[in-house]
DNA sequence: GTGAAAGCGCTAACAA
DNA sequence: TTGTTAGCGCTTTCAC
């Protein structure tokens, strides 16, 4: 059905071996043998065969990206980015989900090292990147992005996330805001709490106690439900900082379920940045995360790796950066000091 | 680096033959060579080389799936939701997007057919999905999702197209609404045309002229743009009936931008039904089309062809849902008829 | 039920 | 520069 190298050389009336070197460019070929052995090719519709040349060769032109959630879009995001890197360099990628189950994870982790992908881009469902020893048995580069380990030796890359704790923090106590909750997705990740720890500092600076903080789950129906019963009997918050997308929708929705109005009635502050933060009423104020870099640093520095350079490990922290829109307001009898940090820190504001 | 079946064979002391029926289950192994295959395979964490396997076997255990758009969740939902099926057959999937250009569509295809995939899930570009050549050509089963390009032949699933635009216009014709407009992406698809038939079927059976029709691109920030300028000279309206999930941002983002005010003013009808849209103030009425069950269906099908079954082509016709929510008011001025339709067709209407 | 051997489509080492 | 040959890791005859 589909042509071999075999079938081409035939044609070309050339060497298989020749042909190879006309597609791989890795020998050169005189310029009329090239022509022929094309000519061949499109006649019968031939384009080599991967996973053969990659037995043969030894080198993998595929990339592996495992991550928790194919319908979370910050997941999806990054995956688009790397994607639109890796065609650069002729690679393809395939990807699994591990459904946020560490069980999974171990299993589509393994289906994937067993194509024999040249690099893994992973976002662990845990911390503790439990299935890592599968990978460093496979012997192939990779890089952990967002969830980054504790204790993890290797590359990685993150936002800064205590930074971006900070500025969110930052934004609402200029606004004169005291009681704030804190909306996580689970105290489990350490991503998560990086940002808590940033919020913490803030108030610490400020002279203030801890913010209230509650775990909500990892997706938007469980959010939801926490968040509703959660207001039940709260009455004091003049703002929510919600740490991910989904904790964000989360409020969004038990608030208006509540009949109470952003800003006027309490701030809202998200985590990332979509299309529809901007579309709807009022616009969210939100940290953005830079999903398509860190897609870029991610495949950057797995091409090093492939490439078999002998760069230490590192961990890249890009900025996050405040989009400050109109869902934030000032505290509510709370007069407005007029700048949004009185620590000495600086929030890059812009709106967009 | 990574132990082969060789190495299997040799510690269990067995030929690779018999390593192959152990994880193959082609032949039946007596129950202690298995245990002692298994067991040499765990102590070298040996698991069989896939590209090897479905080279020597003729017999591909990768599936390839073609998008438009890594960054819009129609698209990646979809793939969550075949990524998830797929599985269970033991499949993995790799995914390539084409930018909703027609020649980066062609260049894509050909990489995702060099890894002489099981069956392919494609979602063109546009209609006619010139690259499909490549694939009758690689001999593959097929199935096109959500675009059908025109007089296709061969396997499809969409939503009933024409049936969700009808819904959609019952539903704001029965408020009152003559002033609609229909945001379109672009006419160039069929699905949107489609959905705009149906349309346009309502307005006639109801003795109204056609609706007014833009065309706002496929990504946001062109959608945002095109409906400020549009709007710009526009008061007529009661209504918007959005085609996309990116035509539906772009309303609400440019009737916010305008002060309009949802649903007092101008009542919004969307497309998609994702969480922000019942989040977000005020939640969001929707036609909600059935991702999840499309990919299933999607899989369903492509498992039968890769069988080798022998059933004709079908066009599988998902229904759609409209999600009845607060952002479709009856029209000011014009007294609500009690039922949303008065053509004998009933919107099945469900609040989300 | 098992082992030996051939070969899937390709590339790399070696001769010519 | 080109052809020939061997072999990547696996599955599948074919003998036993």
């Amino acid at each position: 059905m589909t042509a071999s190298i075999k079938d081409v050389a035939k044609k070309a009336g050339v060497s298989a071996g020749t042909v190879s070197n006309v597609f791989s460019g890795n020998r050169v070929v005189r310029a009329d043998l090239v022509e022929r052995v094309r000519e061949a090719a499109r006649e019968l519709g031939y384009q080599p065969d991967r996973a053969a040349s990659q037995l043969r060769a030894g080198k993998a032109r595929i990339v592996a990206a495992l991550v928790p959630d194919l319908n979370n879009p910050f997941f999806t995001s990054l995956i688009a980015s790397i994607e639109s890197s890796l065609r650069a360099d002729g690679m393809d990628i395939i990807v699994a989900s591990s459904n946020d189950d560490p069980a999974e994870e171990r299993t589509r982790l393994a289906a994937l090292l067993a194509w024999r992908p040249a690099a893994l881009i992973a976002i662990p469902c845990a911390d503790e990147f439990a299935s890592r020893d599968l990978v460093d048995k496979a012997g192939i580069p990779y890089v952990v992005v967002d969830r980054v380990p504790h204790l993890f030796e290797g590359d990685a890359v993150t936002v800064d996330n205590p930074e971006a704790g900070r500025m969110a923090a930052d934004h609402l106590i200029g606004l004169g805001h005291r009681n704030i909750v804190v909306v996580a997705s689970t105290m489990k990740l350490r991503n998560i709490r990086e940002r808590c720890e940033g919020i913490e500092q803030v108030f610490t600076d400020h002279g203030l106690g801890r913010p209230t903080l509650i775990e909500v789950g990892l997706d938007f129906e469980t959010a939801s439900e926490r968040l509703a019963d959660f207001m039940e009997g709260e009455r004091q918050a003049t703002a929510f900082l919600a740490l991910t997308n989904f904790a964000t929708l989360g409020v969004l929705a038990s608030l208006h379920q509540r009949g109470r109005r952003v800003p006027e009635d309490v701030s809202v502050l998200g985590f990332d940045d979509y299309s529809w933060m901007r579309a709807v009423n009022p616009p969210l104020t939100a940290i953005r995360q830079p999903v398509e870099e860190m897609g870029r640093m991610a495949w950057l520095r797995l091409r090093e790796r492939i490439a078999g350079e002998d760069v230490p490990f590192s961990r890249m922290r890009l900025n996050c950066k405040l989009m400050v829109r109109t869902s934030t307001a000032p505290a509510v009898g709370s007069p407005q000091t007029d700048r949004p940090s009185s620590a000495g820190r600086s929030a890059p504001a812009k709106t967009g």
